[in-house]
DNA sequence: TGTACATCAGTGAACGCGCGTTCACTGATGTAC
DNA sequence: TGTACATCAGTGAACGCGCGTTCACTGATGTAC
């Protein structure tokens, strides 16, 4: 952790929260590999020690981020119980907060073309936070039906997920500007997303 | 329209054209000015004669985008008559069948920090298209309300576009990839979005 | 406990690259009389 | 119809910039005996 001198004592993790800070600060465009070795004081040929590229840098904070999604979409098993419908609702906010917290780890985490794609860890870490909504999804379904819950991927869950992506991207374009207007983002997430969220999902 | 020697002849257009050219090419990141001026046939520093900067000019490639995008979210007035219902499915298809047609027009037209975002003719675009879709959800509400329809934005009008925005955005960073095994983008488009849209539309 | 040596982690200068923009310029066009 | 001249549109060389990566290197660490 302490810098020694020569040898960092913890370069590979200094150099991904550089990066987590510069998304943070800038937003996604704003990283380069350079900056984050700067802000790591370390010479700009370290990085390649630890990352092969940039990508495998960005790969790293993009599974902190599936990370603490999860954490957003996850529903504090400790809180009073809710019906499978309020549940959505409340993981369907989750995610926007998530994304509005995050803009720029939100943004990284859907650019596959900047990340090693098919990293094992950030396919579990995606995959994590997808299955935080398949299970209160599949409490939705008629009990009665016996089919496998993913012989196919249930539309409802593709359906939510679309929603709330979406959502997400056009408030961070500043596509609803007549809606921030009204102090963001605690209207859009305290009213104008329950409202949409109303009009779209099953009410059980 | 043909090259005279020193001068153009429709330079302006011939740039815009190039640009899109690109978009449909290599995307979004492999945009650049020089590239756009290259395609023209043009010397480096020709662009700035007929846009400030690189944003005026992508700012007249998404104004097509938008424009197109209208196109494919308006209804065929020789079409048979549907329900509202239906209307708002075959818009909200039309949707994501412009983003997986032009992925690049489609990236470029929700980066409000790549545009002149203020530009009167890329809002006028952008209301067009939005209205295409408002028109129809005015048609679902009870006929007996009598408040202004822009009184509040309806939240059916954000969900439908959220929904169709995240999903078209999902299925272009391949998060759906599963799906699209199977011969994208014919199985996304007719089988997998309508089922999606089912299942959180009104029915009416 | 001491020493030789391999391995590891980081240096820092340099590479070539393509970018957007500036600059003084010039060739072509259009207009006034 | 002809000519002078202003304006416009594009040139092409050059600018400085920051980037990712390569390179031979060296300082620190750990291990074997």
């Amino acid at each position: 952790m302490e810098r020694t001198g020569y040898h960092h004592g913890d370069l590979r993790e200094a150099l991904i929260r550089a990066t987590d800070e510069i998304l943070a600060e800038r937003g996604l465009e704003g990283f380069t590999l350079r900056e984050a070795a700067r802000r790591a004081g370390v010479s700009p040929a370290a990085p390649a020690h630890h990352f092969g590229s940039s990508a495998g840098l960005l790969t790293e904070v993009a599974i902190l981020g599936f990370e603490e999604l999860a954490r957003h979409i996850t529903i504090d098993p400790a809180a009073p119980p809710l019906s499978p419908a309020e549940r959505l609702k409340v993981q369907g906010i989750g995610y926007v907060r998530f994304a509005l917290a995050f803009p720029g780890r939100f943004h990284l985490m859907f650019r596959h073309d900047l990340l090693v794609a098919d990293d094992e860890r950030l396919l579990a870490a995606g995959g994590a936070a997808k299955d935080a909504l398949a299970g209160t999804i599949d409490a939705l379904r008629p009990q009665s039906e016996d089919q496998p819950s993913d012989a196919a991927v249930h539309p409802l869950l593709l359906g939510l997920w679309s929603t709330v992506h979406g959502f997400a991207h056009l408030v961070l374009d500043g596509k609803f500007s007549r809606i921030e207007g009204k102090k963001m983002p605690d209207h859009v997430l305290n009213d104008v997303l329950p409202a949409v969220l109303d009009a779209l999902l099953p009410k059980t």
